[in-house]
DNA sequence: TTAAAAATACGCAGAAATGCGTATTTTTTT
DNA sequence: AAAAAAATACGCATTTCTGCGTATTTTTAA
């Protein structure tokens, strides 16, 4: 059985996709949520889940939102995109957040059944319109140079240097030594990086500083 | 009629496309090409053509760069690739050349007709895996760069899996709890892992990883 | 020239990760 | 049907990391 559930605000959409899914008997709809928050709730209690369809506009937070606060907590849970607007900044940032593929909800139950199938199967699908969208923006090098997430961390030059033995994988002896300090202020280095970038290990504390463009 | 043309070196997959495509009336072979000097040619003499379907590996004019070519020249003839390899570089280079859309040889009539449909729509098809590597290839602009040597470090499945959860900075126990499997399994696997890249922490398996593009 | 910020350093406790060994069950291959 | 590979699971010892507290010295900014 394929464990599945539905995001959307809308309940006549909600109902609508469920309906489409009747049609098969090895998808189980395990639940359905209003919105992102909803849903992170709702897996909070049970993540046993295989696959989500997800709406992207909705209140208290948004389906790109969600995407990518499931995709770092359960990756293994997959995501389809399934909405009525097909503009090329949901495309991107659903793609960026992680999202499996991405479908219009005009879609049909046998197009919307095999999207299914194939994502589980390892692969991707998108409707024909989106697809061309993203060969668009693939060809279109400027979008990748992301919206600049200027957050500000203040982090201070030692801070930095520290981050970027951080991300070669070094110990904290190592860097200690490298750096002609101990390897106490090297850890107290760290706790103050952390604590600038709210993480709370050195893998999340170097992905948000390239992210970031920190190092 | 949709006017088509086929284009592969390899006469007897020519012959196996065209059977694909006699089942359906509607589409009229207006020639085949042996290559994209070849295909060159026979546009100059003729180019009421409304898609080619084309192969990669080619001799004396391989696909993207007739695709680059008749893109420029041509711009309204649609390009759907089609070829039995599937790396990164080829898809890369195709998209960037301009192609309309990408399948796998193995693609049976059914998608291959529904693929010329809808790219004349003005629509895009790939087929679930491309699509896949196309969403990888969105989210890792840094891969653009380097084709890297992939070594074969024969990683299995589940420890594919674990390395992507390991990503995404998830603990051990957070990973065994997404996998539905107990922490001592998470940290054989990931000993395993280790002594197949030939490291020994997160960080530097989780490099090695992305840079072979296993992950 | 003070006050603030940054850099340096240590200690303790607990959490997490790593290395090595062993063993059973399941799946795949031969 | 047998052999090999993969996936599962535990235990023990050790290292490394993380969080929190405290404190001194150096550098920078008001």
């Amino acid at each position: 059985m394929i464990k599945l559930a539905i995001v959307d605000d809308n309940s006549f959409l909600q109902k609508a996709i469920q309906d489409k899914l009747d049609f098969f008997d090895e998808i189980e709809i395990k639940f359905k949520a209003n919105n992102g928050l909803d849903l992170l709730e709702k897996l909070e209690k049970n993540h046993n889940l295989d696959i989500i369809l997800m709406d992207i506009e909705m209140p208290k937070m948004n389906g790109i939102e969600a995407t990518e606060a499931i995709k770092n907590k359960y990756p293994q849970i997959k995501i389809i995109m399934l909405t009525v607007f097909d503009n090329d900044e949901n495309i991107f940032k659903s793609i960026k957040a992680g999202a499996d593929g991405y479908l219009l909800k005009e879609v049909n139950p046998e197009e919307l059944h095999n999207a299914i199938q194939e994502t589980l199967k390892g692969g991707a699908i998108m409707t024909p319109s989106i697809a061309l969208k993203t060969l668009k923006l693939f060809r279109n090098p400027e979008v990748f140079e992301d919206i600049p997430n200027k957050e500000e961390y203040n982090l201070t030059t030692r801070e930095i240097e520290v981050l970027e033995q951080l991300s070669k994988g070094l110990k904290y002896n190592a860097i200690a030594e490298n750096l002609f300090l101990s390897a106490g202020t090297i850890r107290k280095h760290v706790e103050n990086i952390y604590a600038k970038l709210q993480v709370h290990n050195k893998l999340e504390a170097i992905q948000k500083a390239k992210s970031n463009k920190l190092i």
